[in-house]
RNA sequence: CGGAGCGUAGCGCAGCCUGGUAGCGCACUUGCUUCGGGAGCAAGGGGUCGGAGGUUCGAAUCCUCUCGCUCCGACCA
């Protein structure tokens, strides 16, 4: 047993006997070690000087252009056109929405000043520079954007006003964790204004569902969209829904909201119409977003022990050629081998790369299959005298310890690489798809049996301990008070209510929480 | 901001208790040999031990303060 290996020393000789894996930690051992190990060997993306700022690094930076091209698209087909509002907000525009001030004072940043002065060869800031009223980095554009549309919205035929920005906002976080929770981070945060509830309550589904089929179409995510409980709601907002996916550890991660915003910001902004009968009214308005969290949610939804898995729609790059490169005059037919392959590829629409890094082709093999390339090729001269190719789905890497490397003639494989990719798209989705359908309880019929199941919070769970899905229960739906004593107690068991799935059967029985008929039915999980 | 743990080479760690100015594995560089595959041998490069004070003849090691990271709590896309 060939027990040199870099990993001795951090895992018992037992262990790498029976397998080599390419990340140092696997997601059983320790699943929030392994998911940072993933984005730092996936070189997805790196901490920053900044505290809780992250730099994306060119491979992280590729999949979320990925997501922003695709995302833009579908924002676009359903009638939105796209702009840019500033990054900062004058602060007294955010003071104009009591709930949306409440929610967000705590952690935002502030620029007061504009100017810095050299006092005895020490950079201060300069004290007569202060700004008169101070900016803040914008946490969300709500107030700016409606600010604008008070302006531009005068008859009700501007409406709908409906517009989308990609931008980054600062939340000041106290805890942070690249992409899932950073203090700056990317999104799209779309923006309307209607003439009446129907219409923006619509709208506010309509993206919802947009946001649905992309992770479900795009990410392979599978997701249930459904609406927050009053408590979770948007600081300001009338109806909040989102977008649940499962993480492999059972955990919940909140993928995307969506916000009917009733009048309540237009009444604080002034965002009026006049309606075909003459009379002033208040628009309703609704706002939506996803963000540079999805990636963490993609990382978290498909890596493996191996590193990362990237669906093919978003993997920057899709087929990696490696040239099995012997520093020989034969390394030259080797690459123009690659190259042409490349080409045909391309041609194909397909995302084809050849590394012809001086690296030695074993660690290239590696360096792509953790940065979870869906397709690897390696070629060697028995490829290009026999006009074949050889390679490795990123999907089924391995059959037990052994990787599966398959050879095939080139013209099959050029013929079939486009299906090839969809078909590794579809079986991460369909092995996501089946963790997340296998792992909501649905037969729970009481808080004590909710609280078993999820045993109490323990240090140990948060280290990938057991595996704990989702819980759908029946509910009333209670409100004010009642509600908040609830989350209370999910608190204390560290669970929180996640939405209430649009699609659902009608409730059947009893409230676990209160003992009345049940209303709807709710998913109660672990989250991030 | 509270609780716990941790900061020693790019990554993962040992050394600290019992002070004597750094070590291991992987990665990196060079050479030779290998080669349908996460190679072997040899020779190298890289660290003011997170930072600042203090104790001491002498500090990675002891003391104080500080900064940062990770996990948990509160908060959240």
């Amino acid at each position: 047993m060939a027990l040199k290996s870099r990993w001795l020393g951090l895992i018992s000789a037992e262990v790498c006997a029976m397998s080599k894996r390419a990340l140092p930690v696997t997601r059983d051992e320790n699943f929030p070690e392994w998911y940072q190990a993933v984005v730092r060997d996936a070189d997805m993306a790196e901490t920053s000087p900044v505290r809780g700022c992250m730099i994306i690094k060119p491979w992280g930076w590729g999949v979320w252009e990925r997501i922003q091209g695709d995302l833009d698209a579908r924002i676009k087909d359903t009638g939105h056109d796209n702009c840019y509002f500033p990054l900062f907000i004058p602060m007294s525009f955010i003071a104009k929405e009591a709930e949306h001030v409440e929610g967000f004072a705590k952690e935002m940043a502030v620029v007061t000043h504009h100017r810095l002065r050299n006092d005895g060869g020490k950079l201060v800031v300069d004290p007569e520079a202060k700004l008169e009223e101070p900016l803040i980095v914008r946490p969300t554009s709500e107030t700016i954007i409606g600010d604008a549309f008070q302006r531009w919205i005068k008859s009700y035929r501007d409406l709908p006003m409906l517009i989308n920005q990609w931008a980054n906002v600062v939340r000041w976080e106290m805890r942070t964790r690249l992409f899932l929770r950073t203090a700056e981070f990317l999104w799209q945060e779309g923006h309307t204004a209607h003439a009446d509830r129907d219409d923006a309550v619509a709208e506010t589904l309509k993206m919802l569902e947009v946001y649905r089929t992309f992770a479900e179409e795009v990410l392979a995510m599978p997701v249930i969209a459904g609406e927050k409980p009053a408590n979770e709601r948007f600081p300001g907002a009338d109806n909040t829904y989102s977008i649940e996916a499962m993480m492999q550890d059972g955990k919940a991660l909140q993928a995307g909201t969506s916000h009917y915003l009733g009048t309540h910001f237009a009444e604080a902004q002034n965002i009026q119409f006049q309606n075909a009968q003459g009379a002033l009214t208040y628009c309703h308005t609704t706002s939506w977003g996803v963000s540079t969290r999805l990636i963490g949610g993609v990382i978290m939804t498909h890596g493996d022990d191996d590193g990362l898995r990237l669906p093919p729609m978003i993997a920057p790059r899709q087929i990696i050629l490696v040239p099995m490169l012997r520093e020989k005059p034969e390394d030259a037919e080797l690459i123009e081998y690659c190259v042409s392959l490349e080409k045909e590829l391309k041609a194909a629409g397909i995302r084809a790369f050849v590394d012809v890094k001086p690296v030695k082709s074993a660690e290239k093999r590696w360096n792509w299959v953790r940065r979870g390339a869906p397709v690897i090729i390696e070629i060697g001269g028995r490829d290009v005298s026999g006009g074949s190719v050889t390679f490795m789905r990123r999907d089924r890497l391995r059959d037990g310890d052994k990787v599966i490397s398959k050879t095939v003639p080139r013209a099959e494989f050029v013929a079939g690489a486009t299906v090839l990719l969809k078909e590794i798209q579809d079986a991460l989705y369909a092995e996501a798809k089946a963790r997340l359908d296998g792992n909501i309880l649905t037969n729970l019929t009481s808080f004590e049996e909710l609280a078993e199941y999820f045993g109490p919070a323990t240090e140990a769970d948060d280290e990938g301990g057991a595996f704990r899905g989702w819980v759908r229960v029946p509910w009333a739906r209670p409100e004010g008070k009642a509600l908040e004593e609830i989350a209370d107690r999910l608190k204390a068991l560290k669970l929180t209510i996640r939405n209430a799935p649009l699609v659902q059967e009608s409730a059947a029985g009893k409230c676990i929480f209160t003992g009345e008929a049940a209303k709807e039915y709710i998913l109660i999980a672990r989250a991030y």
